[in-house]
DNA sequence: TGAGAAATTGCAACACGTTCTAAATCCGGG
DNA sequence: CCCGGATTTAGAACGTGTTGCAATTTCTCA
């Protein structure tokens, strides 16, 4: 049985030192390689582990590297919304938000990369996979949300546009098909077609 | 050396040949078991070709797909011009062209998938593969352009973001990450956010 | 038509994600 | 402290994309 959630909520000290051993290594390659340095083996060396613990622990490369993106996600999060925002408009504080993200996921370009791919490569039918998928979306939606000042309120259906164009956004750059500046152009461009200036 | 544009301009009739029935057997494979049932030796096979031969043609099964994906995209873009629009604002014409072109990607959903899944995964460093999104990028483009009557224009910037949400939408959707219904409230709900009823 | 070049074939081999197994080790309850 | 079950380990093994290679067939063209 998978030393999981439900199972036991609490893992042994080395049992969650393991983990964080594993996660770490992961997020190391990722980092120097890209995802396909990430290999399952390799991982499984550097954390000192065998490469059938690491498969108890993530029951694939594309959990594990969502694991590591559930790290990210927070720290991103956080280091976000530790400075205040500055524009005036709302359509300018929502636009600052999404360059901020897209700065600092320029600053470890092949991890982001990997987090990128694994989202989007991983199997469609497999209930964790969905859940990650939906908590990236909702971190957004946070990441927006959090730009607005009260009274101040766009409509789901607006942020729901914004993140998908995000996602877009985001995909086609780490997928080469477009330079990182055309990212930050299309995330403006869509604020600048939906956030008219004074919210709505 | 490949039989390829430049060097060979006219392929052999039994080059052609050998071609297309490489791609009519992955066309079958992806539509009935989607991208892992295209497996390159089961193509080659059915195709009456070696795994050689079929990798001098197809440097990798993504270049195979994104192949099938050419087809694909002219006889969508066809099948949607054939018949006229029916909307009365430029907003319902835009809709309207998303809603076929969805629907008609929902009736082979196995192969969308497929050819979505290829086009994500494919090598970001080679020439062809940006080609092919690129051309992908522009057939959605042309889709949206014909829907609008002379005189009327969307700018170049609500095209591009109409053509994000697009693939974003398509995107969740054969990744199981929202139902098919999902999918198309989300172009209709963008479409109303960015193409004020009477063009612009 | 015949010779050399190119294409095709059949098959072995490799890489990496994933699974499986048997032995060694760890952990909590008596 | 010791036992029995769970965990971990080392490593073999499998599937599928991809590559390499020698033998054969097809094509080109003089």
């Amino acid at each position: 049985m998978p030393p999981d959630r439900q199972t036991k909520p609490t893992l042994t000290e080395r049992q969650a030192a393991r983990r964080d051993w594993i996660v770490q290594a992961a997020t190391e390659l990722a980092s120097e390689g890209g995802y396909d340095a990430v290999q399952m083996r390799e991982v499984s060396a550097r954390a000192n582990v065998a490469l059938g613990t690491l498969y108890r622990y993530f029951s694939s490369k594309d959990q594990l590297l969502v694991a590591v993106m559930g790290h990210w996600a927070k720290e991103l999060q956080s280091q976000i919304a530790a400075r205040p925002l500055r524009g005036e408009t709302a359509a300018d504080r929502v636009t600052e938000v999404l360059r901020r993200a897209a700065r600092a996921l320029q600053e470890a370009p092949e991890l982001t990369a990997s987090l990128v791919t694994a989202m989007s490569s991983m199997s469609s039918d497999d209930p964790p996979a969905l859940a990650a998928t939906r908590e990236v979306y909702i971190t957004v939606t946070e990441l927006i949300r959090g730009a607005l000042r009260p009274g101040e309120d766009l409509g789901d259906d607006v942020i729901r546009v914004l993140a998908m164009v995000w996602f877009a956004a985001l995909f086609a750059r780490v997928r080469g098909w477009e330079d990182p500046r055309q990212m930050g152009d299309d995330l403006e461009n869509a604020v600048r077609l939906l956030v008219h200036n004074g919210t709505r």
